[in-house]
DNA sequence: CCAAATTGCTTTAAGCCTAAAATGTTTCCA
DNA sequence: TGGAAACATTTTAGGCTTAAAGCAATTTGG
């Protein structure tokens, strides 16, 4: 009663389980994206930004705003337009700016990009499978479920932070 | 029996499910992430890779050599010269030459490091376990075992690929 | 013993990434 | 209607990151 009050008040939680959770689900992401990265080097020479673009763009035919974009990858805008700059040049994507705004760039897959990144995705799905196939489909769901409820946690404590 | 080897040979598996798991699994790396370096930013004006060395020295009082902290860390060398090149610069690190094998750098947390590191990782630990705080004792038990399974089996398949 | 391989680290070139300031455009509303 | 606010993007300055090449020191196997 009044003791957990006080223990709550005047000794310092532990939160060590919470911290050994973050690191692992880190290691296991630096890992996975570590081979992820390697492997579109090696076999396409793309690097693993532009290929998440362009999957984004993949599911957009009618293109997307680069705000669009920054807000779907959850990186700057800044970086976006230096991403894009280099993929245009490339010839992967299309850009034009908006008719009805002239704020706005809708870029686009070319047919070259969309081709290209095609081949890469169905390669780079067999990697992901490969790289979770001792997981079972329970696991699996389970995980989803868990990692579910951890973006929600900490969407949640970011806007209590940033209201 | 023909059919299941037909089938294997023919029909592209379906990995719809691990892709979607491995999106949430970067989604919520990359959100928590995002959040922790911007806290550490505003409270401390330091990196989130300048923390992640520190921490890893506070663990080691008797110092490491670079290569121990680009394994640790799972960065590539020339990385790591940098950092601590950074950090020795703002005396936050000591690097000397060992005595034994003239090759190898030993780098430690001078004393203002070890203060400060110590400071910003009390507020760090809190921020993690406010990030987690909609998580179960049991959700966290439960996540830890399939990470570290997840952990495994990505090894296991990168090793596959670069025995 | 000594040349070849290995190891630890640094350098290089290129690209990724962020926060913050700047630029140009549109919207809002007094 | 006219300016302030909001918005989309770019620019800037600085730091992070990698792969690959290079250098120096050590280990190894003939």
């Amino acid at each position: 009663m009044l003791d957990s009050e006080t223990k709550a008040v005047e000794t310092p939680e532990d939160h060590a389980e919470e911290l050994r959770l973050w690191l692992r689900l880190l290691t296991c992401t630096t890992l996975i994206e570590g081979e992820v990265r390697g492997r579109l080097r090696q076999r396409f020479d793309v690097t693993l930004p532009r290929f998440d673009l362009m999957a984004q763009l993949d599911k957009a035919p009618d293109g997307m705003t680069l705000s669009d974009v920054s807000k779907r990858m959850m990186v700057s805008n800044g970086n976006v337009t230096g991403l894009v700059e280099r993929l245009v040049e490339s010839g992967h994507l299309d850009r034009r700016t908006s008719e009805t705004d002239r704020r706005v760039q809708v870029i686009r897959l070319t047919k070259l990009g969309r081709a290209e990144f095609r081949k890469m995705a169905a390669e780079h799905e067999t990697w992901i499978a490969d790289l979770f196939a001792d997981l079972t489909p329970k696991d699996v769901r389970e995980l989803m479920r868990l990692l579910a409820k951890t973006k929600a946690s900490a969407q949640k404590s970011a806007a209590r932070r940033r209201p």
